[in-house]
DNA sequence: TGATACTTGTCCGGTAAAGGTCAAATATAA
DNA sequence: TTATATTTGACCTTTACCGGACAAGTATCA
């Protein structure tokens, strides 16, 4: 999930709560939360995260998404053929 | 859509969306919606909508979920990229 | 011109989720 | 032990969304 890898990332480059807190002027239990998948992560918090974590904007993005469409998709047994269903349509309206 | 293709497969067993509305026991302007994806389709009323339409329930419920899910990515460039990856991801857990 | 089907706009109450904060509890390291 | 980092739980406010209703408008067709 998005959390692991946000808290793998930023300590990959020493960083503490705190900084990050800092410059998203928020609480650090906020971004405990966040790092622990109790709080999403909003799209703009995750443009000021990318640079700070050393992560490029849109390979956050992917991941991002990523995550929500697996948590939506795992709720139903049929989650992977829809995955596969939707990735199918998005392909086709992107041509 | 989902809509769309609701009304058709209701137009396909000749029924009117006041005899749907009647067995949902709804107005039959919240049936229009749903069919025009104004409004979304809730669980259920696609589990009530289902047999009534001649359709399995699970296969409907693909469509339903593939919907929401293409809807989500739709919004990003990198959509396809998240779909693929949540794909990879849920395939993992589900071995 | 009716009648019937459908659509569209507006409104509404309830619920849930977002986006936090604060205090207190725990871990960890010096 | 003390300081610093993180987690957890309770709470709060605001916003967004859901599931509808209702009235009025439009389309179609006999």
């Amino acid at each position: 999930m998005l959390g692991e890898k946000l808290k793998e990332l930023r300590e990959s480059k020493g960083l503490l709560q705190r900084q990050i807190a800092a410059e998203l002027e928020v609480d650090t239990a906020y971004i405990s939360k966040i790092e622990s998948n109790e709080k999403p992560l909003s799209r703009i918090h995750l443009k000021k995260m990318a640079p700070l974590l050393g992560i490029e904007e849109e390979e956050l993005l992917i991941l991002w998404l990523a995550d929500k469409l697996f948590d939506m998709a795992k709720e139903e047994v049929v989650g992977l053929k829809a995955l596969e269903e939707a990735k199918k349509e998005l392909g086709k309206i992107l041509k």
